[in-house]
DNA sequence: GCAGAACCTGACCAAAGCGTCAACTTTTTC
DNA sequence: GAAAAAGTTGACGCTTTGGTCAGGTTCTGC
């Protein structure tokens, strides 16, 4: 359940939201409360309502269904629906700081770039929930975003922007706006979860599979890597272009 | 009034649902009858009211509301609120094919990508409110996409991917999975209307400026291109790295 | 100038859904 | 083992809201 591993207080300047306990101090399951655990399945359970009906389309009685407990005794762990909700997106955005990771200054920016491509795309793919709740709440004008997230997003967006700057000066990638860059890169990273009834169309299947996420990071890590000047290390395990056509025409 | 185009039957197949009247020929605003330009007002604002609460959180009466007319009256034009949703999002698709027209395969390929970038930034800026209506359907599994929709929508991929692989046969550009190559060019022109939130934040300004966007264009456009190995035209007006390492350290 | 079509609208209904509550059982603590 | 804390739950209050309706007025064609 990967709710767990948010409760248990990854990024803990992000959760003030979170009722979890403070006298748990161990990550062993048969320790922990009734109360963490039902906790942990009804924010599982609000991911899945949330991200298929939207804030105002979730129903509690939804939740509380999937998640096999009496409506009550959501109410019992949440104060309110919009309790659950930010709970719930909070914890979301310290997730994505493990991919942000990937673009570290003293790294190759060819390793660095497509590792972060790799790892959004992989993470999307693994929380396509998580993501479509979050893409919900920003196409409604983030309503539910507290400043300190808005904060924490935008100096890690800035933080990462440096970075760019950086390999720029070095000589290692064109002079690209940074800003914008991350724009193309989250845009493209996150169409594959978010916008996934679009990418199945398009690609004309009935589910996405691990290929498609691995085929897209292929070509957005092609297209970004030589769109910025970046050269491929020499034994990097990027396919090479010639590679791509094969698959492409057939 | 957008809508009214789109009421005169722009992509007349696109539009059966549309409950325009066959007796009205001429575009003359004035010899519109009550009910088409009321129509249209409701269309308008349930436009806005849908992006900003998606569908689940518009109230008909938030619409009458903003179009002033009486909620009784809202229902005397259409059946359902799913009525209104449907129309709107039908009459959208046809929109975007206006921008997938650049991508002609006779033309020189940088401009025609730079230009089908140009056109679809330039839409979403305009047409902010529709592009997150559309944004939000589809987060949320394109429940009310119909199958005339989808299979549009896949044809036009489709063709439009022949297009990439003419060029690439003709050696002026890379060989890219062209599919993917759109859910790059689409996620990354759509990022600025329906997340303008974290366009906002991470720009660091209060409000996406004409200007936002055509320096986004430009970077996309940057990116792209070359990362599909596409020669720009020696007389293209577009700016060359060199400028915009000017305005990206700035 | 009239018949019929188009349009208008206040008042209402029924269903849905958030959140409450009080009485109850189980678990923990000491 | 008893008191306190944590957890459970059916029933219900109350607001919101999609949609209806009946009885109007205004417009249009002839």
């Amino acid at each position: 359940m990967a709710v767990f591993r948010l409760i248990m207080g990854f990024r803990p300047e992000l959760t003030k939201l979170m009722t979890a306990p403070s006298h748990v101090k161990s990550e062993d399951a048969s320790s922990l409360r009734v109360g963490d655990r039902n906790r942990a399945r009804i924010l599982d359970a609000a991911i899945e309502v949330f991200a298929l009906r939207g804030y105002d389309g979730a129903r509690i009685a939804e939740i509380a269904e999937r998640s096999q407990l009496p409506k009550a005794n959501v109410y019992y762990y949440f104060r309110t629906k919009r309790t659950i909700y930010q709970t719930i997106i909070e914890n979301l955005i310290g997730e994505w700081d493990a991919a942000l990771a990937q673009l570290d200054a003293a790294r190759n920016p060819s390793e660095a770039l497509s590792g972060y491509i790799r790892v959004k795309l992989e993470f999307s793919r693994k929380h396509t929930a998580q993501s479509r709740m979050f893409a919900n709440e920003v196409v409604h004008g983030g309503r539910f975003l507290s400043r300190a997230v808005r904060r924490h997003m935008h100096a890690a967006t800035a933080e990462k922007a440096k970075v760019f700057e950086s390999w720029t000066k070095a000589g290692l990638m064109d002079p690209v706006d940074p800003i914008h860059l991350f724009i193309l890169l989250w845009g493209a990273t996150q169409f594959y979860a978010d916008f996934g009834v679009m990418a199945k169309n398009g690609l004309g299947v009935k589910r996405l599979t691990r290929a498609h996420f691995a085929d897209g990071a292929e070509t957005i890590a092609q297209i970004v890597l030589k769109g910025c000047g970046i050269r491929l290390l020499a034994g990097s395990s990027e396919q090479r272009p010639a590679d791509r056509l094969v698959k492409a025409v057939c």
